[in-house]
DNA sequence: TTGTAGGCGTTATCAC
DNA sequence: GTGATAACGCCTACAA
């Protein structure tokens, strides 16, 4: 009950040892005997003692901590800080939330995060401008993850989308589809690039008269006016890609609950490999963004930022993955 | 660039005025003139400065942060945390969040916490057993919130999901059904209290013959079973309610591709009133928790219990809300 | 191997 | 109204 008030003095204490003592068998260090070790570490068990971070920060300077903005409601950076939270145990971090919300915007997320004195920032597919991503990562050092804005000093690392939707494409290509629309992302992170990597490969195929781009935003909703529109025309495409998972969703959902046959009727894909998507109801093919590889190459250019081993902007962009699933 | 190490005395030094002046001006208290006080704010604006959260609450005793645990992949998790925004911003409080995932447990979220000194911490439906919880709750001011474990010292906030059933239940009833099936949530928080609840609700109206519970977890997946199921019985009932809404979705899809008409053919009702149900294209009928009354009952219990204002537990229960949708 | 003396950035206390 | 000083809990010298 009264713990979380024990100090390394009381560790200290406890054990007749000196507080320096004390602070060097805790932490595993060099410099103390065993029997002194295994005396502190004992004590320190039963006393319940967990160090300060917060005085330990300020006495080293560095907090171990590595803060990460993400949306709440965002399915795949769900899966990201999932990965990231992997990725921080094996490099001996600690992560600390900050949520973006519809009422909640990336400043205030990261302003908060300010106030805790992060090592390093690291924002998930952020949805801001560049002026503003400049000014936030002008403050601590910052890292860019699913994203492809750009700012001075400010790292990225993502998942080459232009190539991911090359591999959707081509894979409905095979299926041998020719008419495929896709469903905006609008101003979501990556958007304009999933866009414009779909009219990439549209053209690269031959049929830049078939490119065909509705309205949306990142949301079930938007797949779900997506569909509601595709319903309502006399000659729809033979499939959809949708700008990410829960768009797909949406789409499907609308699909199935119309009587549409999926893939049969209209072919559908999503973007991110998302649990949403790999649920047995919803089976989406989509394309993985590879979150254990992106998280890992985040911690390492947040760290080399945060020890400032980096000088201008790293960016690291890696190969994304097809998954075939049941929808094409 | 060099900001975040700004610290108070750069803005006195600036101001070629003392830090403990500069600190009271900074902090708005009384007992400095206006003159210098706006200068002291110009200057830390100009300098952006940011007060070191670490520091201060070493000074304190206190951070003004709560510690808050969810479960990344839960829908309702992330609109509760979302309400926990709003009720902290109005209380001058600020949040941290850490996550539960299939590999980082609600005692590895909650050491994270401890180590940060957070006044409280509010766990959002813990995935956690009784003992546990009192080993995370002896440690720190503790919330439970969407819970209805308890351990000594530790405060609970939730729906009342008995009445919410039965809330459901009358309303399936009114709707002429008699035979209501009802999808488990396993050992899920809350799983046991629904279950409970259903059996009451239909024990109250004298269809104890009737209580018919199928096996299941919080998951999608365990909907599209338990409809699978349900298709291949020779009698199915007329209605189902589930745990929570990812249930109640998975049921709808399943239903809806087998041809069932719903709810003509069947009723659904899920739990939660997430995102997820309120689609349209799910539109399922639902019970609220309030969250945002929830998130405001656990941040007030979690500051009166972190200033050693409470004693014992406490336990606060909201009414739950029906929410009637297309599916009943 | 152990103990002592700063100091990290802040705020509270108490002089002036 | 203002400014020195101590203390929060910890760690890194440095001294014994």
């Amino acid at each position: 009950m009264a713990a979380g008030r024990v100090t390394i003095i009381d560790v200290a204490r406890e054990t007749g040892i000196s507080v320096s003592s004390v602070s060097v068998a805790l932490r595993g260090e060099p410099g103390v005997s065993d029997a002194t070790r295994s005396l502190v570490l004992a004590a320190a068990d039963r006393l319940g003692y967990q160090p300060d971070r917060r005085a330990r920060g300020l006495r080293e300077r560095r907090s171990r901590v590595v803060g990460v903005t993400f949306g709440l409601h965002q399915t795949f950076h769900a899966a990201l800080v999932e990965s990231l939270y992997d990725a921080a145990a094996g490099q001996g971090l600690d992560l600390v939330l900050s949520a973006t919300t519809p009422g909640r915007d990336v400043a205030a997320a990261v302003d908060s995060l300010r106030h805790e004195r992060c090592d390093a920032v690291l924002l998930v597919s952020p949805d801001v401008d560049a002026a503003t991503l400049a000014e936030l990562g002008s403050r601590q050092p910052t890292v860019l993850v699913g994203s492809d804005l750009t700012a001075p000093g400010v790292d990225t690392v993502r998942a080459d989308d232009d190539a991911g939707m090359a591999l959707l494409v081509g894979h409905l290509l095979e299926r041998g589809h020719r008419t495929i629309s896709f469903v905006d992302g609008g101003d979501a992170a990556m958007g304009a690039t999933r866009r414009e990597g779909y009219r990439r490969a549209m053209r690269a195929h031959g049929l830049e008269r078939e490119i065909d781009v509705l309205p949306g935003d990142p949301s079930e909703d938007a797949g779900v006016r997506a569909a509601t529109m595709l319903l309502a025309r006399h000659a729809p495409p033979s499939a959809v890609l949708a700008h990410n998972d829960m768009i797909a969703t949406g789409l499907l959902l609308t699909l199935r609950s119309a009587g549409v046959a999926v893939p049969e009727g209209l072919a559908v894909a999503g973007y991110d490999d998302t649990r949403l998507g790999a649920l047995s109801s919803i089976d989406v093919t989509t394309v993985s963004q590879e979150p254990a590889r992106l998280a890992e190459e985040a911690l390492r250019l947040a760290l080399s930022r945060a020890e400032g081993r980096s000088a201008g902007e790293a960016s690291v962009v890696v190969p994304p993955r097809l998954v075939i699933r049941s929808t094409t």
